[in-house]
DNA sequence: CTTCATCTGTAGCATTTGCCACAGTTTTGT
DNA sequence: ACAAAACTGTGGCAAATGCTACAGATGAAG
C-alpha cells in the first residue's frame, strides 16, 4: 500500500500509525456497486487502492454523462468535482475495488499526535490534484477542436509523443475513445477509415501508426482550378 | 493584498515578512504583453493580483486555442497545465495587470525562518487548485454535450441556478461564450435565434431568461401525427 | 465447447454545424 | 467628438456529424 503516490516517502510503519491517527476507513466494493454519491459528506476524499471505477452524473434530462475514469492511485470526492449544480454525482465500481476514505482536514491540518509526515502527505496530495488538473486541461484541449478529425489527430499525436516512435496501441477501447473525444462512435470509425484511405495513418483495432505530415484540415477545398 | 484567497488568514504584517522569505517577485504588465511562456521555469507559480489575462497554446498547425481565462486571485503556471506536449503555452495580459511570482517549493516546504503560516498557505493553495479543477470539470461537462443546443442550454441552466430566478446576464461576451462552448459563433447565434423562435428562452445581448421546460432534444422528431 | 456480452467495422440519410461574407451596433481609445 | 476596434446579428451553402441498424470479431463466463 505504501507504493501509492499519495503515500510516497512514508514508511509502512509510519503509515499504519497515521491511518489510525486520521480515522481512515478502508472498504471493498463489488463490480457495479455505488462507491460514493456526492451529496451529504463534505470533504471526504476517496483513494482508489485497486480496481477501476468511474464518475458520472445524472443530467437534467435524465441522461447520464461520464465525467471521469479512475484507476489505482486516483482520488475522487466532491472537492474535485463541482459543489454546486443540482445534479447527482455517482462513483461506481467498474470492477471489484478497494477504496480508502479519509477526511481532507485530517490530512492538511497537523494532528495532535506526533505524526510529522503530514507535510509530506499534503505535498503528495497537491501533486496528485495537480496532475488531475493537467489531465482535465488536456482533455479540454482535445474537446475544443471543432472537427472529429482534429480531435482524433490531436489525441493520436499526443499518444505518439508519449509512447515513442513507431506504432503504438492506445489504452482505451475505441468505444471509450469516442466518448473521451466527445464524438459519436460511428463517426470516429468513419474518420479513421477516411484517414486510412488518405494514407495519413495505419491502424488495426487499438493499434495505430502515424505517417509524417498529417492532414489537419479537410474543409476549405479551395484548391479547385480556374 | 491580504484579501487574496491564497493569503487568507494571514496578516498583512506576517505576509510581507513571508513574501521576503520566499523570494516573491511582483511585476506589472501592460495589456497585450506576454506574462509567462511555459518552457524553462519549472515550478513557478503566478498569482494574478489585479487585471485579466488568459492562457492559450499554439497548436501543431499553428492555430491557437484559448485554454483558460484568469481574473484576480487566479493561479497559473506549468504545474497547472501540461508539462509534456510540445506545444507552446503563453499567458497574455488582457488588461494591465499585476502578477506575483513564487516558487512552489517555497510555499509547500517549511522554511528555516520562523514563518509558521506556511501550512495555512498550503491549505489555501490547495483550495484554489481544487476550485480550478472544479471549473475544468464543469467545462468538460459542457463540451461533452453533442449539440450546440445542449451545450448552450447546459450553460444557461447552470447560470440560472447561480444567479437565482428571473432573467440574468452572463459574464462573457457572446463571442467568448462561443469559444468557451467550443462552437462557431454564428452557429451559437443561430441556435439562440431558433430557441427564441421556439419560445424556450428570451434574450437580448447578454441578457437571458429561460422558460419552464426546455427542449433539449431537437432530433428524433418522431412526434409527427398519424 | 457453448453462450452471452462487448467491441469493431460499415452504410445510408437527415440534421446540424462550420465557414464565409456582410451590416448595424456598441465600446474603446485618442 | 471622432475614429477604430470589437461585438451582435443574419443568411446561404457545402461539409461534417449524429443517428440508426446491422454483421462479424473478440473475449469472458459457465
Amino acid at each position: 500500500m505504501q507504493h501509492l503516490s499519495i503515500f510516497n516517502g512514508i514508511s509502512q510503519e509510519e503509515l499504519s500509525r497515521m491511518l489510525r491517527c486520521f480515522h481512515a476507513v478502508q472498504k471493498t466494493f463489488r463490480r457495479g456497486q455505488q462507491i460514493q454519491t456526492y451529496s451529504s459528506s463534505l470533504k471526504k476524499i476517496g483513494i482508489l487502492l485497486s480496481g477501476k471505477a468511474h464518475l458520472y452524473c445524472v443530467d437534467f434530462d435524465g441522461s447520464y454523462t461520464l465525467l471521469e475514469r479512475f484507476g489505482p492511485d486516483d482520488l475522487f470526492g466532491e472537492m474535485f468535482s463541482l459543489p454546486l449544480w443540482g445534479l447527482e454525482y455517482i462513483v461506481e465500481a467498474d470492477t471489484d475495488c478497494q477504496v480508502l476514505f479519509v477526511l481532507y482536514e485530517d490530512i492538511i491540518k497537523r494532528c495532535p499526535n506526533a505524526c510529522d509526515h503530514h507535510s509530506q502527505l499534503s505535498d503528495n496530495l497537491f501533486q496528485i490534484i495537480t496532475r488531475k488538473s493537467q489531465a482535465l486541461s488536456l482533455r479540454i484541449n482535445l474537446l475544443t477542436a471543432r472537427t472529429v478529425r482534429q480531435r482524433l489527430l490531436h489525441y493520436l499525436t499526443y499518444q505518439q509523443k508519449l509512447k515513442g516512435e513507431g506504432s503504438f496501441s492506445i489504452d482505451m477501447s475505441l468505444t471509450e475513445l469516442a466518448e473521451y473525444l466527445g464524438v459519436d462512435r460511428s463517426s470516429l470509425m468513419r474518420e479513421i477509415r477516411v484517414l486510412k484511405s488518405e494514407g495519413a495513418l495505419a491502424s488495426k483495432g487499438r493499434l495505430f501508426s502515424l505517417s509524417g505530415n498529417l492532414p489537419w484540415q479537410t474543409r476549405k477545398k479551395n484548391g479547385g482550378s480556374s
